[in-house]
DNA sequence: GATTTAACTTACCGCTCGGTAAGTTATTTA
DNA sequence: TAAATAACTTACCGAGCGGTAAGTTAAATC
């Protein structure tokens, strides 16, 4: 084993065990949100002491922006995976599927994009802000885009369509969320794409 | 002054005591969510002290019910006067415009029916499933006319739909009151009605 | 084999939390 | 005028919070 590779190696272990802290967190944030959850929940929840979580990050808030981030690119790579589907009608459903999908899975977290924190987190409320709009900017293209084809720009323009598509969708997620209740993510994406932008000429409306 | 009249004052001034109580902590848990308030804020802005507060009450949590039950009753309110417009499309209309400005007066307690609070308040959660069910209930009701009347019976269940349409505007809230961005309900409400049931025979669409 | 360093633990800090027991004060009632 | 009561305040409780300083231990380095 060559001095690098043991570097390596190394640098692995600390990697983890940053890692796992960030993933327990995100899992315990996502129940019980920001507030919800204390260092010592976190640490009892990974067997180590409070004073651990201390020694690999500054603070409560650091591990939240952290967990954040990673939900967020998390989010990014599926809602990136729609644009290569050739449609733009396959586009937009699996962009829907992906961001319910990803929103059932994370709970609080994606709720957690929405919500107004303590007064005292000012920071992370600017930071969450921050990652909505760059979600915004993601969706906003495939809207667009169907716009365009079904020929209903006059009626809205897009930025109010993507915040009415995003509203409907995170408010169906909170619903879900707190009823405890499964989603099925492929028929609500039909259903959404078929009230949103299909026009309803006796019958023809199907989408796929 | 007669006895009755001076009995009426007496409970009066407890009423009165109660209900500025009731008032501050709606305010202030609009602004700061549940969690984000303790009984020491209540109590300081209202200058009493916060033993005072359990003098009138039994805790925290029953003043967050009462506050809770106030916020619904209102709405409520609010709701019904939409049915007293004539046409399905001034109903709906009303209804739309009326919950957005509602949910931009109250902030967080309208995000409150929606959100999951802390593992250890699982009455508020259960409570607050309740009053979402009810307002659920008092929608339905125009979304079915609106359904019967523009015949798109065969594509989707007044169920979903009206689960979209309380998700598409508790998200827009969300998303506004993180911007603190002014909401336009009317504007908005026109815009709603035109996606979710005008026909797209280009052009005549105009709703009002 | 001694020293250093990474990765912790133990033991504490000051503070705030929700909640309570006991005292105070002004007003009614007997 | 004495007793009772409503509407509080003062002063405290134990628990938990975010955060820290100092000690421990096993492995790596010199």
């Amino acid at each position: 084993m060559t001095i690098i590779e043991k570097q390596q190696e190394q640098e692995d272990i600390i990697q983890n065990t940053k890692t796992r802290i960030i993933d327990v967190a995100c899992q315990l944030f996502s129940e019980y949100s920001y507030l919800g959850v204390s260092m010592n929940d976190i640490a009892k929840k990974l067997n180590i002491t409070k004073a651990a979580l201390y020694y690999h990050f500054t603070g409560k808030s650091e591990i939240y922006k952290k967990v954040l981030n990673g939900v967020f690119n998390n989010l990014s790579l599926d809602i990136a995976k729609a644009f290569k589907e050739k449609t733009t009608n396959k586009k937009l459903h699996k962009l829907i599927k992906n961001y319910l999908d990803f929103g059932f899975k994370e709970k609080n977290l994606i709720k957690a994009l929405m919500l107004k924190l303590s007064p005292d987190n000012l920071q992370i409320r600017t930071y969450i802000i921050q990652l909505r709009k760059e979600i915004k900017y993601l969706i906003q293209p495939i809207i667009k885009e169907m716009i365009v084809k079904k020929e209903i720009t006059k009626k809205v323009d897009s930025h109010l369509l993507t915040s009415l598509l995003t509203g409907m969708m995170d408010g169906l997620l909170l619903e879900y969320s707190f009823l405890n209740k499964k989603i099925d993510s492929k028929k609500i994406s039909n259903q959404i794409i078929n009230i949103l932008f299909l026009k309803n000429k006796k019958g023809n409306n199907k989408c796929f």
